[in-house]
DNA sequence: CAATAAAGTCAAGTGAACTTTACAAAAAAT
DNA sequence: ATTTTTTGTAAAGTTCACTTGACTTTATTG
């Protein structure tokens, strides 16, 4: 699932480990997000959207690559 | 987690293994979601959200109660 | 260049999302 | 009232979200 988390970090000048604190969660599972490596949990999609002040379908897409 | 799929479900006369069908998992986990059992994952939130035409701020709910 | 911070990654562990099988309880239909 | 459908639930297993700890690689900065 692609997400816009590395772009939205950079408007705001985060690092991945101040976006992993404001969220309650490891360094490594937002690096592991941005990189792609695994889906946040629906509660957590909530949060980053509640903390960027946009809705989930801002952040997260979830649509299949046309081949 | 809070959801409106009992009442989409309804407005459309499905039973939950209608339901789980459409969103390709187990009638168990659409019980287990609709009883507020676990959540989601957020790749199946959005397929719900497809599926209804709906945003998934729209069927899911992560607000805390108010004691 | 050297030092430091940030990002990337790997391994091992825990817990939750989801599965199948199975059965009981409740609701709907005949 | 009996049958059939739907819902609820439980156990056991698999996969994946997420953790901690440790290390390497890439940027940044003095």
């Amino acid at each position: 699932m692609k997400n816009r988390l590395k772009v939205l970090r950079a408007e705001r000048d985060w690092t991945q480990a101040q976006l992993a604190s404001a969220l309650e969660v490891s360094r490594q599972t937002i690096n592991a997000i941005e990189k792609g490596k695994f889906d946040p949990s629906l509660p957590l999609a909530f949060k980053a959207a509640r903390l960027f002040n946009l809705t989930i379908e801002d952040i997260f897409d979830d649509e299949v690559e046309t081949t």
